[in-house]
DNA sequence: ATTGAATGATACGGTCCCGTAACGATGTAG
DNA sequence: CTACATCGTTACGGGACCGTATCATTCAAT
């Protein structure tokens, strides 16, 4: 069944979301780098930076960009693709998988300390 | 009652919110200033620079500059604290103020479309 | 083999942000 | 009136990101 939030809800979980990353010294990612870090994690592979600036209608070098910082940090990982030698297949990596998946612990977390 | 999300639920919601606002076009605001910006909007008022770096454990020059950044965007405002000149009031906007609802609609929206 | 398209990366000048340290303005206490 | 503490801002050198334009590599078609 559907998720039905009221507008304070919504924005409270929001901000206790945000407010619980900061506190914790995790990395400050933009919306952007968020929105393409779940893409990666979330969506079906394969992910190229072509794909990922199409469905963010970005430019490709924001995508670039965005995996030379992530993938500093250890969140996403690039190969060249075999079967096309002109395409980098982003994929997942340990870390990034970890990230993901506390990020989601955090979300659920402040859910549920909702208030009514 | 409160709020129960499935790490799906609750990844999948933080990732279309995420793309919502990139393909729109929306500021694209890191953590840290998302942070600021709900914590204006949402808790009860005076809005301090000390007060905003020790909730969110930060220093003071990341609240100034994430404010500097805010307020060309005119999405809070500062004034001087008639009562205490040394103090800043940081204030809500009116184009804040769309922002932070428009946001919140956003989630709703994104919320009631996911999957069961 | 040559041309052309497609992919991702790089270069450029400019802006924003970082952490640390210092600063001016303002308030408070002796 | 003189210290001293507090508040927010600015300075500094360095890194990240921006949009636009261009690049090298690779593939596909002739």
């Amino acid at each position: 069944m559907a998720i039905a939030l009221r507008p304070s809800q919504a924005l409270r979980l929001w901000q206790q979301v945000a407010l619980h990353e900061v506190e914790n010294g995790m990395p400050d990612l933009s919306t952007r780098q968020l929105s393409i870090l779940f893409t990666i994690y979330l969506d079906p592979p394969p992910h190229t930076v072509r794909g990922l600036a199409s469905r963010l209608s970005v430019s490709k070098p924001v995508i670039t960009r965005a995996l030379d910082t992530m993938g500093a940090l250890d969140l996403v990982s690039r190969r060249r693709d075999d079967a096309d030698r002109r395409n980098v297949l982003i994929g997942r990596t340990v870390a990034g998988a970890l990230f993901v998946e506390r990020f989601g612990d955090v979300v659920i977390a402040k859910a549920a300390e909702l208030p009514t």
